[in-house]
DNA sequence: AATTCGGGGGA
DNA sequence: TCCCCAGAATT
């Protein structure tokens, strides 16, 4: 079974960079990359970072506002910021080389218990298996579990589950469970009848992988509406780095005031500018479509204004030259429209 | 234990 | 629409 397995996954298996080499480095950048985001879309990622900063040090000696930039568009951005601090706690603590045990690894800003597994696996040969939630979903369904994910309990029995499979050789058994798990055991309509677990698959028979895994919890979705603040003036725009403890934290857009969605029309949103005492006069409002994301609906509105003449610049608030703009990490909701100045 | 972090792609 | 992706950090 586990023979057939491995060989499964040396015909169908994923051809990725890191699993060619799997040094360290590569290996957990590629693992942070990919932390909820799907391989392709990550991939040009990897290979920007890997050509910008070949090595831990580079990536210490940058700024975070170089990594930012190189991140932007991929979400998630303290991904980014955690990715910086982790090469200088590396540089720092470790002298720039990889620790090869659990305990040292998590203490790795951005690695968690799945990054610091998946690292001791893929790079360093160790029985681990690295449950992400592609394993856990080929893992409950194989064996009938209902546990909830993730949870260190249900961390623990994956490892115990697979044991005598992981030991054999870690790196192709956490690639081919990862392979498996996107490609043919998929959340929904798995393709079982090419699955090579499909024999000792505790939900084949019943069909019982339909509820498998449980899942509880769904975000809640919360409404808003975003009004951008958007002066032009003397080939200058007033941008300001966003907060920490903020959504896009350290990334630059521009002042804005914040209501809740039910303010969703153009006069609305013209009768509130009027009350802000820093703006003087409105060139146009305009309604952009919904911006997404996991736990907020963003309804934005693109608005051209000119600020009273003595303004007094809140903190983190600069004007930035147009050609200057493009250097700048900056969310998506607002990069076409920096795209046009 | 529950929330908060982005953005994209498939059904 | 809804789901969920090689999850971690904070509350």
């Amino acid at each position: 079974m586990i023979e057939q397995f491995f060989n499964w996954y040396h015909q169908e298996g994923r051809s990725l960079p890191w699993r060619e080499q799997p040094e360290p480095y590569p290996v957990f950048l590629s693992e942070v990359i990919l932390q909820q985001t799907r391989v392709e879309q990550g991939l040009a990622y990897f290979h920007r970072f890997m050509d910008t900063f070949p090595t831990v040090q580079d990536l210490a000696n940058a700024s975070e506002e170089e990594v930012l930039k190189l991140w932007q568009g991929l979400g998630y951005y303290s991904r980014a910021r955690n990715l910086h601090k982790a090469a200088k706690h590396l540089m720092e603590i470790h002298q720039g080389i990889f620790p090869s045990n659990f305990n040292e690894l998590i203490k790795i800003p951005g690695v968690g218990p799945y990054t610091a597994r998946a690292i001791l696996a893929f790079a360093f040969s160790k029985p681990e298996v690295a449950a992400d939630g592609n394993i856990w979903r080929v893992t409950s369904r194989f064996f009938g579990l209902n546990n909830e994910f993730p949870s260190k309990k249900t961390m623990e029995l994956t490892q115990e589950l697979w044991k005598d499979w992981v030991v054999q050789q870690p790196s192709v058994f956490n690639n081919a469970m990862m392979d498996l798990g996107s490609g043919i055991c998929t959340p929904k309509q798995p393709k079982c009848e090419q699955c090579p677990l499909q024999s000792q698959c505790f939900s084949f028979p019943s069909g019982a992988w339909v509820n498998l895994p449980f899942k509880e919890k769904k975000t809640k979705v919360k409404p808003l509406t975003l009004v951008y603040l958007i002066s032009k003036s003397d080939g200058k725009v007033l941008m300001k780095k966003r907060a920490e403890n903020t959504i896009w934290a350290n990334m630059y857009d521009f002042p804005e005031m914040i209501f809740p969605s039910h303010w969703n029309s153009e006069m609305d949103i013209l009768e509130e500018i009027s009350k802000n005492s820093r703006v003087s006069t409105v060139h146009s409002v305009a309604k952009q479509s919904f911006h997404l994301l996991s736990h907020r609906k963003i309804q934005p509105f693109f608005c051209f204004v000119d600020f009273v003449p003595i303004l007094q610049l809140e903190r983190e608030e600069k004007w930035i030259p147009l050609e200057q703009i493009h250097e700048l990490p900056v969310p998506k909701i607002i990069e076409s429209l920096i795209a046009t100045f």
